[in-house]
DNA sequence: TTGTACGCGTTATCAG
DNA sequence: CTGATAACGCGTACAA
């Protein structure tokens, strides 16, 4: 292995030069020739071990993402590498293959320095142990949040878009809307609910809970719950799902019963994923800024890293309701919010 | 930040002794238990940095992934996590997001001594540099090679899995049998291609190159090339994409021609992901046995890293064919090919 | 069985 | 502007 002193050698010069060369501090012109010089006939890498032993820092951020393979994440993770591009930031990846118990891989690298922040993309781990995480080191929640969080976040309004993609289905003239929840320890998908039941309350639609289920993120959970709820009340015209892979699979349950999407029965989901697009019909859904998200998410613990105050503990992005064919409403007006807020704690 | 000083100096001991006791050299059962106690009262983590960089051994290994939303890649991942786990491997997930200029990855980390080896799933990268970076650090390519390979790599074949699903249309009757291909200059797809034309010189059916199409992965250019060729030569009467992803946006352009998939044309795809069989039809395809390519892959670099020799350079898995609907043959009889061997270079 | 002392490759401080 | 040197935290010969 060629090291920082055989360049110093070769360069005829000291280490302590050659690092200068290498950060662009102040270093004679023709000094510095003669160092690039022997840094590109040795092909010499600094030894990226070494300086972040010595500088305390790896400029590495991990992301703890739930499952790698819903592709919902992936757009948010091309937004925290744009972000961490801008600052010479590596990211590395923490798959959780959706198991809740994640407090290894925070602990773990972090109090080892083998990372400077933690974006995580999931909240299934204890409040407490979130905030206590939160106050030794730089970590910053997406797209999930607890009640009254303290540990920063970036999100959208989840109770007010599924209060708005309900009210949409209500407009269209449905009474008899199911819905099927996700885990209700998240708050994310409490607030889904949330705004479902504020969304009958408002139009004054009696509130059936029988019409609700509990899946979890997979095809074939979406059309299990769909059997369920299908069989136990054909009434049902219209169904909201809590996220796009559990929508899709009750798309085709409905379609296995012999039930038309949306003639006879509706669907919307959230998320906005590849796929809801190429359904078929075309599943309307909550199209999430996810890109931003990532970027904002990376943003923020940038800011915490590096001592920078924070404007604000919660960030609250814009959302996106996609109308397309599976709610029967087939027209190109999508509707836009326009709240960015900010949510202002004061750290 | 606690260190092996502060516990040294709370157990009484010398730092190398806190150091054996880490690494469960010998060391008096009492002394050793001052030690642990020492450990768990400050709540000591060894900094992994400063032991990479003292062992010049990270136990990281790089695995450079084409597209993370692909859900093909993810299960291999799972198999290469399985397999690292076992050897206390950590890994690294580098995304490509389909870009082929690679090579920055491989050196950078590896050079920088970030980590121990590299597992790619592309090969986009030109085979001389490849070889080249092969013979410098250890590395395993899998579900990719290039011809006449002699970098470790892990694979299914290809030509023969294309030969036996092609064949499968033409037993079903079917002649004029479109061929969705992926990059031409991807031996993978080229390998794939082909055994479809092997499947139809076999059978005595002549080959008609206006039948093929190059296609990238993604639904949208399987739907788009589809279009195209419905619209060039509406006899064809069976597709076989390169992927499923294709292979999906195939069956999406058939259907909104007004074609019955498989009635008025048969779909088979290539690789099994998750969506393939909730799609409708679901998907005749090629099941690629994922996780234990992954596996395969980690204990070859395993070998690798730590100077075992190895039985062969490359080790080529089963695949098996998954028969659904798409391809008109509603039987549950799938075929199985038991052919697991391993090409032996000697090296 | 244990302690001392050095070195892994780099950066930062302090003189000059 | 440059060089000598200490230090980052740890593992391991070597000696005791």
């Amino acid at each position: 292995m060629i090291t920082i002193t055989d360049v110093a050698k070769a360069a005829g010069v000291s280490t302590a030069t050659v690092s200068r060369v290498l950060h662009n501090k102040a270093v004679k012109p023709h000094t510095k020739e003669a160092v690039m010089n022997a840094i590109k006939e040795l092909n010499y890498k600094p030894n990226a071990l070494a300086q972040q032993l010595r500088t305390q820092k790896t400029k590495t951020v991990i992301v703890v993402v739930p499952d790698i393979s819903n592709t919902f994440f992936s757009e948010i993770l091309f937004g925290i590498e744009d972000a961490a591009r801008e600052h010479d930031y590596q990211i590395l990846i923490a798959d959780m293959h959706n198991q809740p118990n994640i407090e290894d891989y925070y602990f773990q690298a972090i109090q080892q320095r083998t990372i400077d922040g933690i974006i995580s993309l999931s909240a299934t781990i204890a409040k407490n142990l979130m905030e206590q995480i939160a106050e030794e080191y730089p970590i910053v929640v997406a797209c999930q949040y607890l009640d009254n969080y303290m540990v920063p976040n970036v999100t959208i309004d989840n109770i007010s878009a599924a209060t708005a993609i309900t009210e949409h289905l209500i407009q269209l003239g449905h009474t008899r809307i199911a819905h099927i929840a996700g885990d209700p320890n998240s708050l994310l998908y409490r607030d889904r609910f949330n705004g479902y039941i504020a969304a009958l309350a408002k139009h004054n639609i009696p509130i059936d809970l029988s019409l609700v289920r509990y899946g979890v993120s997979s095809i074939q959970s979406g059309y299990d719950e769909m059997k369920y709820l299908l069989n136990q009340d054909p009434s049902i015209s219209a169904v909201f799902a809590a996220g796009d892979i559990i929508a899709v699979g009750a798309i085709n349950a409905l379609k296995e019963s012999g039930k038309r999407v949306p003639e006879d029965c509706a669907v919307v989901g959230f998320d906005d994923i590849e796929i809801a697009s190429f359904w078929e019909p075309p599943l309307t859904t909550v199209r999430q800024p996810r890109r931003k998200l990532g970027q904002t998410a990376f943003r923020k613990l940038y800011k915490l890293m590096n001592q920078h105050p924070l404007k604000s503990v919660q960030d609250v992005l814009d959302y996106e309701i996609m109308i397309r064919e599976s709610c029967g409403y087939n027209q190109n007006l999508n509707r836009k919010n326009n709240t960015t807020k900010e949510i202002d704690y004061e750290m």
